[in-house]
DNA sequence: ATCGACTGATACCTTTTCGGTATGGCCTAC
DNA sequence: GTAGGCCATACCGAAAAGGTATCAGTCGAT
């Protein structure tokens, strides 16, 4: 190595003081051993950055703009340990955040928001990702929390609830169901044609309603994934469709949501999700920031 | 000194081979100096950079952002000596050059064309000066080059004739002199008003002239130090004045000038001017540069 | 001109640090 | 379970750093 930083505080020391004497005093060291310092460093450089005629001291040419150079150096130097900690502590921070689309509609930009006035150093990197992907990538340690529904692998992951909501039944705003003044019950649906969710790509509702409405797959004309997919079909009369009640903030013309009788009340819940072993130190300041969005 | 750079390249190798062995080799070193290297620099940076589990090596998040730092230090290291070899060799530097405002109509322009094109990474910083402020800067280390009019001590400075140029007699357009079709002598200014050089701030033009061209004081109307003033009031019929050549260029409406007699046919001198014990080491080259510029 | 004070360089010694070799502990893969 | 890979530790010799004492050159006062 050409020379040290040692040195090069020793440079900035003389380079301000023009005084070997007093800048080594400055250094809480000798003069002798400082001098050898400077000498060496001019060696490591290949050019003499100081002038010095046993009386005075002054920077050549070459040595005003080392010291630039020096000094930038000494100045990254000094900041970057206090940086390091600030990351280390979570302080500041990067966390990569999925979300599934459906979550886009609720409780995402409240949680963006709260994020951002309770730690405005935490940058908040995003991700629009179905469930099972969310579990993929925060495993691969290519991501850091999720918003995603259950179920999870407890030995890999922890999580929170976040938020639950209703199950609502969309369909278009003339047809006749539109016009009860009820909850609805299954039985109501018996002769519907039905937008569903597709088994594979959201399993999580294709489980959920299974399991909460006892509906005929039979009625089934349409199975898709995104809930901003099946409100267009209600909207052009295709059929009617089972959706979150954060639904209703999207705001699709011609479509009504209309209550239906679960044996639990809000049967939809929306999870955080993060990997067990990660390290990332901002994710538990994130947590913490959140916790009170929690039911 | 909480650490140095030999650590911070051993943390960048590591941070890129992910690999303490391959690092080591990568340094020409063995690996369990590395890994000292390594822990000390994390204990003056007071945060753990890497997870190492006896397996696997992986940047922390504070290591993630002290390795951008780390490489950006590294960076100033290794171009800081680069370029302080280029300003000792006076290959980039900065040359401050004062001129006389004379100067400024006729050879500065071309001498700083000729610069520009020679010496591209030769900065010119420019000030404009009285001969005697700038004899008063070169000595203190204020400047490192002028444009001057003799007698200098050569003592202290060396200096090269730059230029020379004839002397003319500036005259408004209307007056009888300018109808004269032959060069102008002493006599014929023997009852003209003159618009004269001060003695004290334009010591050059004055004793100059008055070793050139027998004048009679008593004519003096004005004693002026700038060709500028001289040529307003000129124009302004006030009187005559005598001026170097390269004040034709100005363009001062109504004014002609007019051929005199000397006894130097050219006797207006432009020096450039340094002091003997300059350490820049961009003025060799630059005086170099200028070389044919030279009569 | 001489002397003393001041300043940076040098000589020399002691302590610290650095890199190397040998080895230990731990994990993964077969 | 054993072999191989990997990082950490222990220990040693060499290099380097810092300290004290001193030298050499310069400036200012007498």
């Amino acid at each position: 190595m050409a020379y040290t930083l040692e040195q090069l505080r020793g440079f900035v020391a003389v380079a301000e003081e023009l005084h070997f004497g007093r800048a080594a005093a400055r250094l809480r060291m000798t003069q002798p051993p400082l001098s050898r310092q400077i000498q060496k460093l001019e060696s490591g450089v290949g050019v003499h950055l100081l002038d010095r005629d046993n009386r005075r001291v002054s920077l050549t040419p070459a040595g005003e703009a080392f010291l630039v150079e020096a000094r930038r150096m000494l100045a990254i130097a000094e900041s970057a340990p206090e940086l390091a900690q600030r990351v280390s502590s979570g302080y500041y921070g990067l966390v990569r955040l999925a979300f599934t689309s459906a979550s886009t509609f609720g409780i995402l930009g409240r949680l963006l928001n709260e994020l951002e006035s309770r730690l405005p150093e935490v940058h908040i990197e995003l991700f629009e990702m179905v469930t099972r992907e969310q579990v993929a990538a925060l495993a691969a340690g290519d991501l850091d929390l999720g918003l995603a529904r259950p179920p999870f692998d407890p030995e890999l992951f922890e999580s929170r609830l976040l938020h639950r909501e209703a199950l609502l039944l969309a369909v278009r705003d003339d047809h006749w169901l539109a016009g009860l003044d009820r909850p609805l019950v299954a039985a109501d649906l018996i002769r519907e044609p039905l937008i569903f969710h597709s088994q594979q790509k959201a399993r999580y509702f294709y489980d959920l309603i299974v399991s909460m409405v006892p509906v005929d797959q039979g009625n089934v004309v349409h199975a898709v994934s995104q809930v901003m997919t099946m409100l267009s079909l209600v909207s052009a009369g295709r059929g009617v469709a089972f959706v979150p009640a954060s639904a209703t903030r999207i705001g699709v013309p011609h479509v009504a949501y209309l209550e239906i009788l679960t044996p639990i009340e809000e049967p939809v819940e929306l999870h955080l999700l993060w990997p067990r072993q990660s390290r990332n130190p901002a994710l538990p300041r994130v947590l913490a920031a959140l916790e009170h969005l929690m039911p």
